[in-house]
DNA sequence: TAGTGGTCTAGACCACTCA
DNA sequence: GAGTGGTCTAGACCACTAT
């Protein structure tokens, strides 16, 4: 006999949800139940039901049982890419500028993302990112350098910071957060748009441990849309 | 003895890829050898190691084995949160109202999204959510009567179309956009902004099997941040 | 306190893919 | 063809929590 996969009783679950089978906030049979119904181990089952949990269609509870969510919160995945690889996935020639250089201390607001004691330099970099040598992206980054001294060493001109930092830097963890801002006069320049036009925005704070790495906020150019499925 | 974990081991794994002890995109021990390493069942192994490839962190292949992953392609995860729950969780008082409600044959554009036939009609309804009285969201939805015949006797008034349709319609597919908009006259109006103003933007698409249920435009008010961690 | 999900094991077979 | 990960099983014990 064939044995059953979990993915297939991941699926059949998922389609008796959506049916109504069972009713939102309601009780699911237990394992042991769904293991004798689908004629395979506990095990399995529990794969696929903590598949679903995951996905946040069940909330599962020891003693509690499981039960099918009542705002099923789901969650929308993104990608966080290099630019490079952004632009070329929509099929366009990239490119990538410095139009800015400097190692010096930064205000306040930044002093304080970046964890710096007070007086300390940082680098600040500013690079426009094109595609099909329209502008796509301008980024405007301030980077640790006791965290990250070698950066000065790095040639940043066929691998733009982005890319070098990403490849170069281990693993770690940040934050991101999208907004929306009217293009400064000197964004708007760089973009070759006008002064206030409606940009999409995207701050990241990246660090490793305790360590802050690197803060950039990514203009990007009138148009641009992040998109994901549900 | 006391057996360890997989969170242990994948934890213990993520210091080890951190800490640079295999290369980025270099081979990492086979799973036989890990679990000889910890003292553990493959199994064991097998999951800690899934659960980091699923992170984007390894790549994993039949025969090729286990690599760090090169470009690690970490994902940003949002929660889709019915608006009510946004406005709550930032312990504001949540409040909402209808501005326009009509049903008619849409525009081409929203005929195609919904996927409706020529000269139907369906469901225009333009809410205000507010957070302390203060705006807080505009949306504006179309809701396919062919799908969802019942919305028309619901009493939209406690619950607004978004909690309702979550609620009531089991679960679905879509898909999300997120992109910034300059503010229409129209739309500064009922934000109480002012023209022009860069907006954040979500659209969103949903569906049950092949049927459109509703698509729904969401304009935040100016200052909205969607944030993340990585 | 009893019942449910969470996890580990040891062993097995399979599927993919690299050489 | 051979080696690696992918998955299923049957059984066991544990941890949480609803009652």
């Amino acid at each position: 006999m064939t044995p059953i996969s979990y993915q297939k009783i991941r699926t059949h679950i998922f389609g008796r949800i959506q049916s109504g089978e069972w009713e939102l906030g309601g009780l699911i049979p237990g394992e042991i139940a769904l293991a004798k119904e689908y004629g395979c181990a506990r095990t399995t089952v529990n794969r696929a039901l903590q598949a679903l949990a995951d996905e946040g269609l069940l909330i599962r509870k020891r003693k509690g049982g499981t039960r099918v969510c009542q705002t099923p919160l789901r969650h929308a995945k993104f990608q966080i890419q290099i630019i490079r690889k952004q632009v070329v996935a929509s099929g366009r020639a990239y490119g990538h500028h410095i139009l800015h250089r400097s190692v010096t201390v930064p205000g306040p607001d930044i002093q304080e993302r970046l964890n710096l004691k007070a007086k300390h330099k940082a680098l600040h970099l500013q690079t426009l990112h094109t595609a099909n040598t329209e502008p796509f992206a301008f980024e405007d980054r301030w980077v640790n350098l006791e965290a990250i001294p070698d950066i000065l060493n790095a040639p940043l001109t066929d691998q733009s910071a982005n890319e070098w930092l990403v490849k170069t830097v281990p693993f770690s963890r940040g934050t991101v957060e999208f907004c929306a801002e009217n293009a400064s006069e000197e964004i708007a320049n760089h973009l070759r748009t006008s002064i206030n036009t409606a940009l999409f925005v995207l701050k990241r704070a990246t660090w490793i441990d305790a360590k802050s790495i690197t803060s950039v906020r990514l203009f990007y150019a009138p148009g641009y849309t992040l998109s994901s499925e549900l």
